[in-house]
DNA sequence: GCGATCAGTT
DNA sequence: CACAACTGATCGC
């Protein structure tokens, strides 16, 4: 949930996802997203006589927000207040104080988010600095590099600061399968029961929430049967969302509600009453999307996974994973970076960090001495702010350009977003920054489903036992070790980074690599460091992953999990991604399976999973509406890298319980490669060795790699 | 009675 | 596990 309080501290005169209390004197307001928990106050009393009592004050958000907000009678009375804005389209506001005549002007461009329909990201760009308020926010690895208005020429904008959605951010929360494997696993699953018989129908157990439309449509798109849904009013003027639900109950896959939804289940009976067609009683199963995630280490595993006689549990994720969000912010590269999310467990210290160095100051903090370094990476315009620490703007925004000394007050309101980093800093507990960090490492901890399968304690009480066949996956990597490391977050880093050398790695990989059995954690540069395998490289095969695109691979997978491992009685089980070539099936497992799927689509299209469905290319709601640009999705095209290959099914006994075993390929993918900067070219190990000797001799090497 | 908050559920 | 919501109890205006 977001701990955001409403405003940022360099444009304290708006006021973001948040409606109440001090927000309700804000020049102007902002959405991100139609989700509860972004919406506090907007509603309220006292904000609606604000707004009686004012000509100028609006709400901004998004077209598809807009229009969603406004479908719900609750929130008609905006009606007049809402100022759509095209998304990627940058717009300048005058934020002006009706009761002094006070102006300021801002730029805003409102970025796709990923997170559910119409979310966006909110770039305000003014006399404070570029500012970057990210909501909430679902974003595969690399595509903060594709997204043009993020930049300035060829680079990244010089980013103030950056209010993240950390829900994930906890390396527990290493690795979550991308949008397409979820997807796919999920479609396959929907595909052999529906199969089966006109009255084998499917319950998707969806929150009451908006982010599930695209699933909605790849399922219709790919099984051409329309999805249904209590009501679809919302969706009126979302043509390529409309056409792929219903409220026609036959249908086979639904997606609608009821109070006591569960129990209908239990009783064999759809959410909407549905319990027969055409006479003949129905085979119902249901899916639940839920948050599946991997530690470093384990990625692996079936993205879909039985929990009960006719119970799934499917991945399925609104916010970027732990290395997602590193990512991202790695590539943002801001001066400071504020958690709008704690995640469950974690302090607020915790998380400054994992983030600090990813920001521009901190490097500094890591090794002080070799400023000159920073200027390697990146050819912006830095500062060297020293104080990494508590000012967190004044101090360095001061010296960067102009700014305004007023809000300090304003943060007053540091609730929100906390930054006191250090200030209160209990810091401490690790001293030795990264290493710190590593301690997290529950690593073990990770993993997650299987558990349930295999004991099943929680859930579905009932068909436990039949169950246990079923679940599976888990099975572990072999080396994991050292080359997890690397790949992990190591890599991405890089790579997103345009290879940016890591001064810092270099230097301290000693300790890294002690540190190793946990690194998850451990800050970047750490994984960095583990760098050096980077050059061996040699080990990174195993899990091959990292290099290209990868995550999508892995997903997949199995999983390690000690504890159970595969044998139990899983006859199911799916598999996928190359990894598991590597290892070899022959997994004791029970039954034989049958392959009964056969290929599927093959480029297909995840792709269009998300972003538009793929004929139609309305530009419209869709950007937002799906979150992701298609050219994305494009890119992934071209790679050619998500397919799924082939997946089998094993139908146990009777057509009822179908287990299914999925296999597919790791290549899916969901990311891709790319490029960050421009026009860097990826650094020669041997030469970068050379490099950092160079550096490390005070010998000057500019020339040589400048990059961008 | 409505709204906000909190705990428990899903 | 988590998310995002819903339900119900409690408290205050």
């Amino acid at each position: 949930m977001s701990r955001f309080a409403g405003r940022t501290r360099e444009y304290p005169a708006v006021s973001i996802d948040r409606f109440d209390r001090d927000n309700l004197r804000a020049r102007a307001f902002f959405l991100s997203h139609c989700h509860k928990d972004h919406m506090k106050g907007l509603r309220a009393t006292a904000l609606k006589r604000r707004l009686e009592g004012s000509l100028k004050v609006k709400l901004y958000c998004s077209p598809v927000t807009k229009e969603l907000l406004l479908t719900n009678w609750k929130y008609k009375f905006w009606e007049n207040h809402i100022v759509a804005l095209e998304v990627e389209t940058p717009t300048q506001i005058s934020l002006i104080d009706e009761t002094s005549g006070e102006k300021e002007d801002v730029v805003v461009t409102l970025l796709p988010a990923g997170h559910c329909p119409g979310s966006v990201m909110f770039l305000f760009e003014g006399e404070n600095g570029t500012v970057l308020y990210t909501g909430d926010f679902r974003l595969a690895k690399g595509e903060a590099a594709r997204m043009e208005l993020l930049h300035s020429g060829t680079r990244v904008k010089d980013i103030q600061s950056v209010y993240l959605d950390t829900t994930f951010c906890d390396p527990k929360f290493y690795h979550i399968p991308s949008r397409e494997e979820c997807l796919n696993g999920i479609l396959e699953l929907v595909r052999s029961w529906t199969s089966l018989s006109r009255t084998h129908v499917v319950w998707l157990n969806c929150k009451a929430a908006y982010g599930y439309e695209y699933l909605f449509i790849n399922l219709s798109e790919e099984l051409g049967i329309k999805v249904h849904m209590n009501k679809l009013d919302m969706f009126r003027n979302m043509p390529e969302i409309l056409c792929h639900v219903t409220t026609d109950q036959h249908t086979q896959i639904h997606a609608c509600r009821h109070p006591r939804d569960e129990d209908c289940f239990r009783g064999n009976r759809l959410p909407c009453g549905m319990t027969c067609f055409n006479g003949t009683p129905l085979h119902i199963i249901s899916i639940k999307p839920s948050t599946m995630w991997f530690g470093e280490r384990k990625k692996k595993t079936s993205v879909i996974v039985r929990t009960g006689e006719r119970t799934y549990r499917a991945c399925f994720s609104f916010h970027s994973s732990y290395s997602e969000i590193k990512d991202f912010l790695s590539y943002i590269c801001p001066v400071n970076v504020y958690p709008n999310v704690l995640p469950v467990g974690v302090t607020e210290d915790k998380v400054m960090e994992i983030l600090k160095p990813l920001c521009r100051s901190n490097r500094r903090i890591m090794e002080p001495r070799y400023k000159p370094l920073g200027t390697l990476k990146r050819a912006h315009k830095r500062e060297l702010s020293d104080t990494d620490e508590d000012d967190l703007f004044d101090s360095e925004l001061i010296s960067i350009r102009p700014k305004i000394a007023k809000q300090q007050g304003g943060e007053g309101r540091p609730s929100s977003t906390g930054l006191s980093e250090n200030s209160e800093g209990n810091v401490n507990e690790s001293t030795g920054s990264c290493k710190g960090t590593t301690t997290y490492t529950s690593l073990k901890v990770d993993f997650v489903d299987c558990e349930e399968s295999n004991d099943d304690d929680d859930d579905e009480d009932d068909e436990e036992e039949s169950e246990k066949n079923t679940v599976q996956f888990v099975s572990r990597e072999p080396d994991a070790t050292s080359t997890a490391t690397f790949n992990g977050v190591t890599s991405d880093q890089q790579e997103s980074n345009a290879n940016i050398p890591c001064w810092d790695e270099f230097f301290t990989v000693n300790k890294l690599e002690e540190s190793s059995e946990n690194e998850d954690n451990i800050p970047s540069s750490a994984d960095a460091g583990g760098s050096q395998s980077l050059f061996s490289d040699s080990d990174g095969l195993s899990d091959s992953t990292h290099i290209s695109s990868q995550n999508s691979s892995q997903s997949t997978h199995i999983s390690e999990q000690g504890s159970q491992g595969w044998d139990s009685q899983m006859d199911t089980v799916l598999i996928t991604s190359q990894e598991r070539s590597a290892l070899d099936l022959s997994r004791g497992g029970s039954r034989a399976v049958a392959p009964v799927l056969q290929e599927s689509p093959k480029d297909t299209q995840l792709d269009s999973s998300w972003g538009k469905p793929p004929g139609q290319n309305r530009p419209c709601a869709h950007d937002g509406a799906c979150g992701l640009k298609s050219k994305g999705c494009e890119k992934a095209a071209e790679d050619g890298t998500a397919h799924v290959q082939d997946v089998l099914v094993e139908i146990s006994d009777d057509s009822r319980t179908p287990d299914l075993e999925l296999r597919r390929d790791s290549q899916s993918s969901s990311d891709f490669e790319i490029p960050l900067t421009p026009d860097a070219e990826a650094p020669h190990p041997d030469k970068l060795h050379l490099l950092y000797k160079k550096l490390a001799a005070g010998e000057n090497i500019i020339s040589e790699k400048k990059v961008s």
